[in-house]
RNA sequence: GGGCCUGUAGCUCAGUCAGGUAGAGCGUCGGACUUUUAAUCCGAUGGUCGCGGGUUCGAACCCCGUCGGGCCCGCCA
């Protein structure tokens, strides 16, 4: 059973009304590490649904989280801002610089400005979770009863917190972070409490109080986490292995949410997306890639399936190189396969089917629309790779596979060769997949040929130079270059690969060779029969 | 210090919870195809399941130990 599944089972002996929930702070640029959060719970929502549970999917963007630092993208400025809710200052312009402009007239803060690319992305990528934003909730009350609990109880919520993580907390710690007078959290120390103020001191020394049921704070992570659970009503949460290590977040958030009245939600711990070679993702470093520049190299359907195709406690290696390739045609293999009628053979072993049943979950989860078809473009990658590469009309791609006016395209397959060109021209296109005409063929090559590959070749050369310089006729001479001597045309292909690319076998050359410079070509032919001689 | 994940074919991994002949995909090699879409189809190849013990009629799987890799316990998903 596919891992979302199984995830949708335990629910189900829950019982109840599921509510799924993710969430991510927006402190910076997104990655498609974060794609993995989202989609391990969406894909878990699917499933429950598939199910016949009563789901609901949310994502909560933690925009009551603090700025913590002036990270590298932004300007000096926003020294001033360190410790403010980031939901609650302006976002940076083009130079780093806070826009004050668009943040007093739009409202336009620094969470949104992270936020909204993202989401742009999910939607393209078929998720449309239930947005709750954090500060909203908390500016609107939904946290009063359980701040108010938090702060009855500050002792127990300390003991369980020392307890379970096994670290302790500064004497001056307190279940509440309230914000001072210049709406900062930091630097604040709590001197008291007497529902529902609590009293502080700010950074400067100037005291003053926080009336909790106004919001104007934050509960520390700890405790906020549990918080959100209960007022909303989590039912499962799929979170990274940060918050699910023991002694983690979770663990606490467990007991602590007991004291809100409320049984922790089912928990889901995944693995990180690393890029290949380079460790893991970091914004700070620029070690990164975005879900919007992941999405316009990779089909959203390609990135469900990365993640559909792993168990999340698998550790994701990505790289937008040959791995792309494979992963890709690997979804269309899938998708061609009948993989139901597969498993409807009894001889098979359990492996066998426990694999074949992830697949089909696997593929079934990656459709971008929740239970249509797959979304398979019937062109393997490597194809498409190639007709991107020879063509650079679309119409000439679509002439190729043959499709035209009567037989139109897919949408999918549109999107694909798009972002095919796109990837092309990226440095993560793999040179393996470029296709290249070489200069000088390596001696250990020519020296690799027949007497008849020399025959052929020289066949090829004459024929050439004779023949019209177009796709048909191009191919025609390659054919009848062999055939003139009783040979396969497998050995005129071969030679001519091994003379223009290197290569025993390649794409389509006819087309190639049309595009070159035909004295080029037939010069380098002669070049190498030279060699030959 | 405490804990988590991980080690199975050249590569990516399934199989470990419910012990029962070591599996898939990719790759590689071979064959087919008298125009080659790096295509497609067919076939073959391939592993002392990290290592050492234990339990068992039987262990990749359970138990103990050990080594290697990644990571968390500082709100980086």
């Amino acid at each position: 059973m596919h891992w979302a599944d199984v995830v949708a089972v335990n629910l189900s002996r829950r019982g109840g009304k599921q509510i799924i929930s993710t969430g991510i702070t927006p402190s910076g640029e997104f990655h498609i590490g974060h794609l993995r959060e989202i989609l391990t719970g969406e894909m878990i929502s699917r499933a429950a649904i598939d199910a016949g549970l009563d789901v609901e999917f949310i994502f909560i963007v933690d925009d009551a989280d603090p700025l913590r630092r002036v990270y590298p993208f932004l300007a000096d400025e926003y020294h001033e801002f360190i410790g403010h809710q980031i939901g609650n200052i302006p976002a940076p312009d083009d130079t780093g610089k806070p826009d004050y402009e668009r943040f007093t007239n739009d409202g336009f803060s620094y969470a949104d400005y992270f936020l909204n690319p993202f989401l742009d992305a999910l939607r393209a990528i078929g998720v449309n979770p239930r947005i709750v934003k954090n500060l909203a909730a908390y500016r609107s009350g939904k946290f009063t009863e359980c701040i108010k609990t938090a702060c009855d109880n500050a002792d127990k919520i300390r003991e369980i917190i020392e307890r379970v993580s096994g670290r302790e907390l500064p004497s001056d710690w307190f279940p509440w972070s309230p914000l001072d007078a210049n709406g900062s959290l930091e630097g604040v120390t709590v001197t008291g409490y007497e529902y529902p103020l609590v009293h502080f001191t700010d950074s400067a020394g100037n005291s003053g109080s926080s009336d909790i049921t106004l919001g104007l704070g934050k509960l520390p992570w700890r405790i906020d986490w549990p918080a959100k659970w209960a007022w909303i009503g989590v039912t499962c949460e799929a979170f990274g292995k940060d918050h699910g290590a023991s002694g983690g977040s979770y663990d606490t958030g467990k007991e602590i949410c007991q004291l809100f009245g409320y049984d922790a939600p089912q928990p889901l711990v995944y693995e990180w997306i690393s890029l290949k070679g380079k460790g893991a993702m970091s914004s700070s470093t620029g070690n990164t890639i975005g879900p919007m520049e992941a999405l316009d190299l990779v089909p959203p359907e390609i990135l469900r399936f990365l993640i559909a195709g792993s168990k999340p406690n698998k550790a994701i290696e990505f790289d937008a190189g040959m791995s792309l390739v494979n992963l890709a045609d690997d979804y269309e293999r899938s998708c061609a396969r009948n993989i139901a009628a597969e498993l409807d053979d009894e001889t098979l072993s359990r492996r066998r089917k426990v694999q074949l049943e992830d697949l089909m979950g696997a593929v079934r989860l990656s459709s971008v629309g929740h239970n249509s078809h797959t979304d398979s473009s019937n062109v393997s990658f490597r194809h498409l790779a190639l007709l991107a590469q020879t063509k650079t009309d679309d119409i000439q791609v679509w002439q190729s596979l043959s499709m035209g006016e009567n037989n139109p395209p897919s949408s999918v397959l549109i999107d694909r060769l798009k972002k095919m060109r796109t990837w092309i021209n990226s440095p993560h296109f793999p040179d393996e997949m470029r296709i290249k005409i070489i200069d000088e063929v390596p001696s250990e090559l020519l020296g690799e040929l027949s007497d008849d590959d020399g025959l052929v070749l020289a066949n090829l050369t004459r024929m050439l130079n004779d023949c019209k310089w177009d796709v048909d006729a191009i191919a025609t001479c390659i054919v009848e270059s062999a055939k003139t001597i009783e040979k396969s045309p497998r050995i005129a292909y071969t030679v001519a690969y091994t003379c223009l690319m290197g290569t025993k076998k390649g794409p389509k050359l006819a087309p190639i060779i049309a595009e070159l410079d035909k004295p080029k070509v037939i010069r380098q032919f002669e070049k190498c029969l030279e060699c030959l001689n």
